[in-house]
DNA sequence: TTATTTTTTTGACCTAAATCAAAAAAAGCT
DNA sequence: AGCTTTTTTTGATTTAGGTCAAAAAAATAA
């Protein structure tokens, strides 16, 4: 529940507590499902109880480029289609048996604005997303595959431990087979 | 000044304005001056007023790698350094005269813990930037050399037209030679 | 303006990683 | 268990873009 892991970094009070988690709904997916499609509008933030969640879009020959994978605690949605209210680049799409908390923008925005906790604890949370980003962003532009392959391993092993190959090379944007010869090298 | 910038966006009492002008302080730099030292800690957030900061890291064999060139209206820092109050892992070096005003992280965190409009911007501020990131990152990551070209000449062609070429090409994540190849044929 | 330094272009060659194709291994089914 | 489908590995070949070196062009200084 995102409550939980919201009030493990501020102080909640119960009031707040019972107030945010009555903004969130349980949701339960099973593998290939989408939480979202390139080219809708984000309705949707979503929490990820326990699974994953694969952002990716496809190109003209219908090869499909994995952006990245999230997972367990992660907030996911389209970020760049939640804040301009553009329509999406990207789709989401669980990988496994998932369970996610949803909340829609409309109501993201009510309870933003009413519940100052949680206003406080978002754009705390918007913080560290942009150091993140800010982070990977810069420094796997510059890497080669197996430095991108060790960086994931040493940062994301639960990634590297259970996806396959084929959607982590595509994260890394490299192919599924000099990923292969990466691994085997390591 | 950061504040006409800000009223563009969001509406300011006069009140508000003086006293969000006071935390900032105009400083001049010209051509290859260091606003921010790679491994130091981040002192400043700036506001670019009229000129270029560029972003990068030097590798172990001095080659340097460049990560964005910001410009006029741009905040500029290490986010991640900032943010994380970790060193930096990216220098901050200003390209040709530049103009800038700058705040402390001390007085930044004391005007948006007092300034309620100035914290509202910011905290808008971060939705644009996190909005911007991930669609940067996600879609040059997949990327040829001409079609990043392509992409930085479309959203930023005042940087196609007044940044040399090597600072281009770094920031591309491409050659020179590579650069000044694609160019020739568009 | 000529000289000097910096930046960009061009050419020849090389290499990391892509692609194509097929075999091997692993995971799912009945 | 054996059969089928999916995923991963391996091998052969190609290619986009890198590197190195030198020439050309442009900017700056004297």
């Amino acid at each position: 529940m995102p409550v939980q892991y919201i009030a493990q970094h501020s102080r909640l009070k119960e009031k707040d507590k019972l107030e945010i988690a009555s903004y969130f709904k349980a949701l339960d997916f099973s593998n290939g499902d989408l939480l979202l499609k390139e080219g809708a509008y984000t309705k949707q933030l979503f929490f990820i109880q326990k699974g994953f969640v694969r952002s990716f879009y496809r190109l003209e020959n219908g090869t499909e480029k994995t952006h990245w994978i999230y997972t367990d605690d992660d907030f996911v949605t389209s970020w760049y289609s939640f804040f301009t209210l553009e329509p999406s680049f990207e789709s989401l799409q669980v990988l496994g048996d998932t369970s996610v908390y949803s909340i829609s923008i409309a109501d993201y925005k009510k309870l933003y604005k009413r519940n100052e906790p949680f206003r406080a604890f978002m754009n705390e949370y918007y913080q560290q997303v942009i150091a993140e980003m800010d982070y990977l962003s810069k420094t796997f532009m510059h890497m080669s595959a197996k430095e991108k392959y060790l960086f994931l391993l040493k940062t994301s092993p639960k990634l590297v431990r259970e996806i396959k190959l084929g959607y982590l090379a595509s994260l890394l944007d490299i192919s599924q087979e000099t990923l292969s010869r990466v691994r085997r090298q390591v």
